[in-house]
RNA sequence: CGGGAUGUAGCGCAGUGGUAGCGCGCCUGCUUUGGGAGCAGGAUGUCGUAGGUUCAAUCCCUAUCAUCCCGACCA
């Protein structure tokens, strides 16, 4: 390929709607353009890095014994109402694109794809001689997010590649998940990416065991613990361990006290002098389920802990049942304007006891006239404890348990982990922090969708069972941009040989030098017969003009038919550590495919 | 969905109640040819869109659309 024949347009400053250095990197590089927001057009650098990536995922998955297919992006409302999808995926906070065809029908563009292989299992597989399978497939996701952003990163169209898999027994399952680890852990560093796996909250897709890949990069949008023992690693949504111990509390004696603008919990601690560990928080939130129903939930959890929203959410799941639903549609916590609208009377804010009255609520016909209690399990332990006297500026002391305050029948785990705390594992160890890009996210789906779809199989005692399933997904063009934010400098990207767009650019200094163009002719032929992908910059550009974009670009080799050649040599130049090396031209091809492919 | 910001040339940005400019890029010519060259000449705009105020609006007002950022943050 000669650059001078290519569609090609680098920018010389960041363009103003990127924030991040990949997005910016890859937008200055010519590898994208946006369409509209969270879409992308891959331009042909940026398509040849996805096909590149998309290899090295289909000899992984092929090694597994993993067939690839092509599902419809285009389904049937119908599919997703079997699952029971439907609804918390089109409305409120829902994220599949969803539209009318001529004939009234519904149908949404695929953002996952659960629903329609189980429709395909549940016709193919009929006996448990099938099993296991697992198909995959790499294809374009549709997905409505709240906030597309930074790129490739989060976007409403993406490419991924999704594997479900069969199995006639939890071992089957379990044994093909860890296969499936085993595989993802191969591709990410054939991508040469760092990353780590992490356990996981499996959210919508639902199911038990779950675990993600993270690319470990300041951008990323989640959060990870980990202990330096390397024995655990989890997403902040999900992690566990144990709080700071308990300050004996001061108080002994219960009673009301003045507290006025201590509305924080901070603030409250400073003033009673007391430890934030003796103080019961008590947090509203309001959770609509799928049924309509709206429950004002009071979490009571110990002041020096925060909320998890993704396990309470998990437990409103739970209850679901006693709302008439089956999932959550949205969960926040309540503005005043939106407390206006169903509190009876201004409440206490900051000063909320965990027996906060229902006669608050009881009258408003738009929410559940009772307050949902839960109580964390940090906070079942405290004694002679800190909380709100139900009146502003007033809280109480010295409080107890089925004493002044019933404890809510409901103790549930809805602590959030965090930086510092001891781990459940090893006390000695403490959890540390860092960022992470989810690359990649594989569950232990269990029969959950099998069983709501009638997909099933005769087993060997000739007994009709659901299929047992797994799910495997992995975020094609996401880890392509992944690999941006991990790796370059200030002149540009700094692709791994595995997935740059080329290996090798020829830079032709001077193009009206017929020695240098004939050289670099040469070598442009000569290394693309010997596998080596080379493209050749033969733009009539200054030479510094060519060098800012091959380091922008990041092609791993840059070949110089320069000054050298006086001595029948080329400059070959390793785009990460800058290095140069003057290389006779004969050698050039043997010299760069130890290089590119070593043994 | 709430909050904030921005829409002016391909990109980055100025600017003004009297019909618009800078840098880079682009085109032509000459010179130059190892780290985004120099000189000369040139082209490019419904000033996001629609209303309103005004003798006059890119600028002021209203609405709308789009894009980006922050938040779905704890009593």
């Amino acid at each position: 390929m000669r650059l001078s024949q290519m569609l090609w347009v680098t920018l010389r400053e960041d363009p103003s709607e990127a924030e991040i250095k990949s997005h910016k990197l890859l937008l200055r590089g010519g590898y994208i353009r946006r369409i509209t927001s969270g879409v992308y057009a891959y331009m042909p650098l940026m398509w040849r890095v996805l096909q590149k990536i998309s290899w090295i995922v289909r000899a992984e998955m092929d090694a597994t014994g993993a067939q690839e297919c092509l599902l419809p992006q285009v389904q049937p409302a119908e599919l997703w109402q079997e699952s029971g999808r439907w609804e918390t995926y089109t409305k409120a906070e829902g994220i599949m694109f969803s539209l009318t065809d001529r004939s009234n029908h519904k149908l949404g563009l695929g953002p996952t794809h659960e629903e329609v292989i189980t429709a395909i299992a549940r016709d193919m597989i009929r006996s448990y001689r099938q099993l296991p399978l697992n198909l995959y497939q790499l294809q374009t996701k549709f997905r409505d997010e709240i906030r597309p952003r930074f790129g490739l990163m989060r976007g409403r169209e993406f490419i991924m590649k999704d594997s479900y898999s069969f199995h006639s027994s939890e071992a089957s399952l379990k044994e093909t998940y860890s296969v499936m680890d085993q595989a993802y852990c191969n591709i990410f560093n054939r991508c040469g990416l760092k990353f780590r796996a992490v356990d996981a909250d499996s959210g919508a897709i639902g199911g038990s065991g779950s675990q993600e890949f993270m690319v470990l990069a300041d951008a990323g949008e989640d959060d990870v613990l980990y202990t330096d023992d390397g024995k655990y690693a989890a997403n902040v949504e999900k992690a566990i361990s144990l709080a700071s111990d308990l300050v004996p509390s001061a108080f002994t004696e219960y009673q009301k006290l003045l507290t006025p603008n201590t509305e924080t919990i901070a603030k409250l601690a400073e003033v009673l002098k007391c430890s934030a560990t003796q103080i019961l928080k008590n947090v509203l939130y309001e959770v609509t389920y799928d049924s309509g129903i709206t429950v004002l939930v009071l979490v009571s959890i110990r002041g020096d802990q925060e909320v998890n929203e993704v396990k309470l959410q998990n437990e409103l799941v739970k209850v679901a049942e006693n709302y008439q639903g089956k999932a959550v549609l949205a969960l926040k916590v309540p503005d005043p304007e939106s407390q206006k609208a169903w509190s009876s009377q201004p409440l206490p804010l900051g000063y909320i006891p965990p027996n906060l009255d229902d006669a608050y609520i009881a009258k408003n016909p738009r929410v559940n006239s009772k307050f949902l209690r839960l109580v964390d399990q940090t906070a079942v332990d405290l004694k002679d404890f800190v909380t709100g006297a139900d009146v502003a500026n007033y809280h109480v002391v010295g409080a107890n348990w089925e004493k002044e305050f019933p404890l809510p029948k409901l103790v549930v785990d809805v602590r959030k982990a965090k930086a510092g705390d001891r781990s459940v594992h090893d006390p000695t160890q403490t959890l540390q922090t860092a960022r992470g890009i989810e690359v990649g996210h594989i569950f232990q789906l269990g029969t959950k969708y099998s069983k709501a779809m009638g997909a099933t199989y005769t087993n060997e005692n000739g007994e009709e069972v659901p299929l047992i399933m797994g799910c495997y997904g992995l975020g094609v063009s996401r880890l392509a941009q992944a690999a941006v934010e991990q790796s370059y400098d200030k002149d540009g990207i700094i692709w791994n040989v595995a997935i740059a767009p080329y290996h090798v650019i020829i830079c032709v200094p001077n193009v009206k030098d017929s020695a240098q163009m004939a050289v670099a002719e040469r070598l442009l032929t000569e290394l693309n017969q010997a596998g080596i992908e080379t493209i050749l910059d033969d733009r009539d550009e200054r030479a510094g003009v060519k060098f800012k974009d091959a380091d922008l670009v990041g092609i791993p080799f840059r070949i110089v038919t320069g000054r050298s050649l006086a001595e029948g040599k080329v400059e070959v130049v390793n785009r990460a550590t800058k290095e140069a090396n003057n290389i006779a031209i004969e050698q050039v091809v043997d010299s760069l495919l130890a290089e590119i492919f070593p043994k």
